[in-house]
DNA sequence: TTCTTGCTTGTCAGTCACTGACATCGGCTC
DNA sequence: GAGCCGATGTCAGTGACTGACAAGCAAGAA
């Protein structure tokens, strides 16, 4: 990963927060830390907890691409776990840094609010993908909901154990869920 | 409703954000408006956005109210519709003030925010009341959250457009999640 | 080389959300 | 009336976030 300025003010963040707490953490210590300016800071990221999910635009791309590989015919709720599956050696690639983020956001309900709106930001786009290929508007939406809940569920427990793996999770929820409906 | 500070500054709230938006409304004004200080707002509510949703707690005693009352052999799924309808006259009294608080949610980013997170812990407060009754774990989660989805859509639908009825809605979508699963 | 253009950062001043500490006031009880 | 208590006012302070402007720095045009 380049060395930036944007790069650094997020590994500071997660560093600091995961010692003194979000509250206890000023924007201007984070800079600090990074090397650069509490203005510097802000023009990153929105605001103070945007700095700790600027993963989820990757995710979103890779799901997305995923997507476009998986062939049309298939139905919408298989569809979306493929791609989950996917995506599973960018996040286990991503462990490190990932792990102590899902600790600090566990800690603090501010960041488990932005975590619900990038959950549900991410819903309403698979949502749309799924439209794009032809599934009908509701049919969707409640597969997108249903598949982001099972997914973010499945990521979180795995990033507080980390056996078993992602894969071997998904595999099992997809199958309960089907037992299920 | 009785005329206390705290009814006055959630007026004075609904009112100043529909005028001039809530990133242009300060705490100050609203609490001028209300005649109060800044100071007593916040001792109201823990911060701004907060003055929006005080009536999720109403709502959620309402809905526990209404699942102590339903024979505990029904199924999960049917119980919480139940618990829908019955609180459909309390949202309808309540639809003066929550009309134009759902505009200026609709219109704010962080207001939806906040919105999630008082969905997603209403839905777990369901989900806990599900359980008591019996509901094994998973189950309880699941349906609570597809609940609340559900009875989420509902409610902002009927209030940008008051016709169908909420209890029709509800029935309808009641009938779609049925042919659904 | 030199000039120019554009991107990134620093600096500074300002607004506003939110908090802690302390004083005040009105009603209630004894 | 004395004392108590809950709601409010006052004040000072911290920190998130923003707009405006200046400075540096790299890449390409002249």
């Amino acid at each position: 990963m380049a060395d930036t300025a944007r790069t650094r003010l997020q590994q500071a963040a997660v560093d600091l927060f995961g010692e003194r707490g979000f509250d206890s953490t000023t924007a201007a210590e984070i800079a600090a830390r990074a090397g650069v300016t509490e203005r510097t800071f802000f023009r990153h990221f929105a605001d103070k907890r945007e700095v700790l999910f600027d993963g989820q635009a990757v995710l979103l791309e890779a799901l997305l691409a995923a997507i476009d590989d998986i062939p049309p015919d298939a139905p919408p709720l298989g569809t979306l776990f493929r791609a989950f599956r996917s995506v599973c050696p960018l996040l286990d690639a991503n462990r490190p840094f990932s792990e102590p983020r899902q600790a600090v956001i566990s800690a603090t309900p501010a960041l488990q609010e932005r975590e619900l709106a990038k959950t549900a930001a991410l819903a309403a786009a698979l949502a749309q993908a799924l439209r794009a290929r032809g599934v009908p508007d509701d049919r969707a939406a409640f597969a997108a909901q249903i598949g982001m809940a099972v997914f973010a569920h499945v990521t979180v427990d795995w990033l507080e154990k980390s056996e078993p793996g992602l894969t071997d999770r998904l595999d099992r929820a997809e199958q309960d869920l089907k037992t299920l409906l």
